[in-house]
RNA sequence: GUGAGUAUGGCGAAGUGGUUAACGCACCGGAUUGUGGUUCCGGCAUUCGUGGGUUCGAUUCCCACUACUCACCCCA
């Protein structure tokens, strides 16, 4: 092997391309029926909008990108993350002049320079969506709802909804104060981890691992985001709840929850599978589009791993997708002589809509019944210099076994009328 | 970034410091004439991730590298 793939990238094979596809279809069926309009933006931005956008204390940002200097000097960075190069592209264009919100989704690779594991890899895939133009908790809601039903059409069981808010630049502050008050003396208590979260995103403790961080937080009385929200986050909170109960969306709520992006204001959410973990990710940022340029308008998306939907697929089992047969004629050249004549029968069948192919090794006839069969096909052509010289074909239905022949003239019309008795 | 494990033909998988590296699947060929899915017979790794070292000799021992896998961190 001279050069192989570079780490945490993978080659999706035809063996594999059906389950993508799959994904795929549904999750534009899914987008469509909720109104949502596809948008392509650059795999490639300058560094800056990620820096800017996802966060600088991120994880993303501080360790993870896959930065690089072009030939101009200016420093780029694939995309680690949909959001981002979305909103630039929905500020650039100026797609806040259009009347009405904005409800764009978008589907393609991702890039982040992480160690890969299982579900994790530096090239993955997302889809994923985000409504800028409206701060109505009816939209928080739609977009969870949307989240989770697209999993559950793809196939996904017991898909759930995990949702916290995280408050507005009203609590958010007032939220640090009281933890910083109530932490501050017991700092050297914390892992090293969290006393660098301290001072830079308090909130994140509460997404800590560590046994006694978490003790210090209830021993020191430091109160949960959900606890010191304002009086309008409280409210809209409360309406999203209500609109997802109304729905009946399967969620539950957890003050702990975090997310590893800077961006999120109010709602924000996970969806988790038991058992298995997360598949993606969501909330509102109603900052956002401001701080990258725009006027203010409010936003809510999420973003959904294809790769983990693929794993927890094959873990919950059951759902391979079903062996599609993709040829419906094999034809079989029975001599070198009848070599071109097989040409142009195949040509014939190929633009009549028929999918069929031939042996390209020079291949005994009983080795290309094999290979018919292998290949799925419904019926064999056989042709030789015999049915060439009458212009006619040996037709055998691989799956009757009858077998006749018929003049060339009549082949599409019985291929066709066999595919319809077959359907 | 930290820690652990693995690396033998297309795939799965034995194995040993020393003449021909099991086996299964897949694949290819044959079992009389231009015909399939079963069965039978035969074929299919000058080579054991890469590069060094120890040795009379290494796929088996040692070192480095690379890749993969898993866990942690974090996340999709």
């Amino acid at each position: 092997m001279l050069v192989q793939r570079p780490r945490g990238t993978s080659d999706i094979l035809p063996a594999t391309i059906g389950a993508w596809r799959q994904i795929e279809d549904v999750v534009r069926r899914t987008f469509a029926e909720y109104h949502y309009a596809e948008i392509r933006t650059p795999m490639f931005e300058h560094t800056e909008l990620f820096a800017r956008g996802v966060g600088e204390t991120t994880d993303i940002v501080e360790k993870e990108m896959y930065t690089f200097e072009d030939r101009g000097g200016r420093s780029l960075t694939l995309r680690p993350e949909g959001t981002a190069g979305v909103i630039r592209a929905y500020v650039e264009n100026k797609l806040y002049g259009q009347p009405g919100i904005a409800k764009l989704f978008y589907l393609g690779p991702m890039f982040r320079y992480e160690k890969p594991q299982k579900g994790r890899e530096r090239q993955f895939h997302q889809y994923g969506c985000e409504v800028l133009g409206s701060d109505s908790p009816a939209l928080d809601a739609e977009v969870v709802a949307l989240h989770v039903y697209q999993l559950q059409e793809v196939g996904v069981q017991g898909a759930t909804a995990v949702l916290n808010s995280v408050g507005c630049p009203v609590c958010r502050p007032r939220h640090r104060e009281q933890m910083l008050a109530r932490l501050l003396p017991v700092k050297d208590q914390l892992c090293s981890d969290c006393q660098n979260r301290l001072e830079r995103n308090p909130l994140r403790i509460f997404d800590c691992k560590n046994e006694r961080c978490q003790r210090l937080l209830v021993e020191a009385g430091a109160p949960t985001i959900l606890e010191s929200l304002c009086a309008d986050c409280e409210a809209h909170f409360a309406a999203v709840r209500r609109y997802l109960e109304a729905l009946g969306v399967p969620y539950r709520t957890d003050a702990h929850l975090v997310r590893g992006l800077d961006y999120y204001t109010r709602t924000a959410w996970e969806i988790k599978v038991e058992g298995f973990g997360t598949l993606g990710g969501g909330g509102r940022y109603n900052a956002l589009v401001r701080e990258l340029g725009g006027p203010e308008t409010p936003g809510v998306g999420f973003g959904t791993g294809m790769e983990r939907i693929l794993l927890v697929l094959a873990e919950q089992g059951g759902t391979s997708p079903a062996v599609r047969r993709d040829l419906d004629v094999y034809v079989a050249v029975a001599d070198e002589q009848a070599d071109v004549y097989a040409m142009q029968v195949l040509k014939t069948l190929r633009e009549a809509g028929v999918r069929a192919d031939r042996d390209y090794q020079g291949r005994s006839v009983k080795a290309q019944f094999k290979a018919a069969d292998r290949e799925g096909a419904r019926l064999a052509v056989v042709v030789g210099s015999s049915e060439q010289a009458e212009q006619q074909v040996t037709v055998k239905d691989l799956v009757s076994g009858e077998q006749s022949t018929i003049p060339l003239s009549e082949l599409v019309a019985a291929v066709q009328k066999l595919e319809e008795a077959s359907v």
